[in-house]
DNA sequence: TGCAGAATGTGATATACATCACGTAGCTAC
DNA sequence: GTAGCTACGTGATGTATATCACATTCTGCA
């Protein structure tokens, strides 16, 4: 399946669009490859797009003062990423992305996106849709974060994408659960 | 200024309605009156509306098994609130919404609102710009969670929300914190 | 093929925080 | 007014996790 399928059945999920409004939204994104670990965006960049994953798996994270990484997403096929921060409010990134493996991309520049919702009232309806599921994962993260512990967080995780166990290295999964990469690898050598 | 005036001015800083068209959304909000302590939503309820806060604070609340609990949001007037998991996918609350001070609201229902977005193009935009703002304070709050320690979350929220000092119990503030009350309790007094 | 750097495992120690326990002050109801 | 409840402070102790240090294994690449 190809790339423009792949996003064609994505918003078949949500929104009613016929083959030519689904053909013009289309030609506002542009395909790009990466390579493992080139970067998409980096902190302090300015950011004009947003990016809908076709293949591969790209992060999102924050470094702090201490040099310390956190990932806020991993992005896998059929997800959508960027600095939302930086894009909606036209400030620089603080949020950084790169690629864990090689990825194929769709870029959706901001001005495009909010022209479309403008021209066509199923995307400003399939674009709520997205932010909602968007904000109900980022609630439910929030709340496993002040509940659950770090195995609790870890096992959810990988309940959720077992794929990401032999995908991405174990200290990106500590840098997601929000722990150091020592105490991730004591947890799943205890409990065997 | 009364409760159609404040939303209206609300949702006029991100949608562009006439008049009537305001008028027209108005009709489906169902003004409410609450005392202190009473509850909006609760743990198992079906969830048909959310609320836009006129005046007074509410908080939105999740219990785990050993009885804690974890606030989610502190809605204050012009804010959102609901258990929206429960609300957009019809399912029991898992969050539950009561009041820490008097408070007066406006409901809406998820099927009026659906409605309405279906009918007018500038609705859609002004929720999918509401979830969006949403969206990305959960995202700066679920960073903060991973990045900062107790005693910096707890100035970050009193510097963004003065008036939750006095307005509500230290036990509350720790509770959003993610802390029990006796550290936070021993923070703001070591610091003096 | 072999080497450099990345990823991972593991011990020792320090620390932030939870939990339990108890005390006090203030508010509310009747 | 007093009984009871809620909010809040504070000490003692236990525990999860960070941090530092170093060893081991894996992997890309020249």
């Amino acid at each position: 399946m190809d790339a423009k399928e792949i996003l064609k059945q994505h918003i078949a999920k949500t929104a009613t669009l016929t083959d030519e409004q689904f053909d013009y939204l289309f030609s506002h994104f542009k395909p790009q490859s990466y390579k493992k670990g080139q970067v998409v965006i980096s902190e302090g960049d300015k950011v004009d797009n947003e990016y809908f994953v076709i293949s591969g798996c790209l992060k999102a994270f924050f470094i702090n003062d201490e040099i310390k990484m956190y990932i806020l997403q991993f992005a896998m096929p059929t997800w959508w990423t960027s600095d939302y921060g930086a894009l909606y409010n036209h400030t620089r990134a603080t949020i950084s992305i790169d690629c864990i493996t090689d990825a194929e991309v769709l870029c959706l520049s901001n001005h495009d996106r909010e022209k479309i919702c403008n021209e066509l009232h199923q995307a400003e309806h399939f674009f709520r849709w997205r932010t909602n599921r968007g904000y109900l994962a980022s609630q439910k993260r929030l709340l496993s974060f002040m509940n659950n512990d770090t195995k609790a967080r870890y096992e959810e995780l990988l309940s959720l994408y077992p794929q990401l166990y032999n995908l991405v290295p174990k200290h990106l999964i500590a840098a997601y659960l929000g722990v150091s990469r020592e105490t991730l690898s004591r947890l799943y050598h205890a409990h065997k």
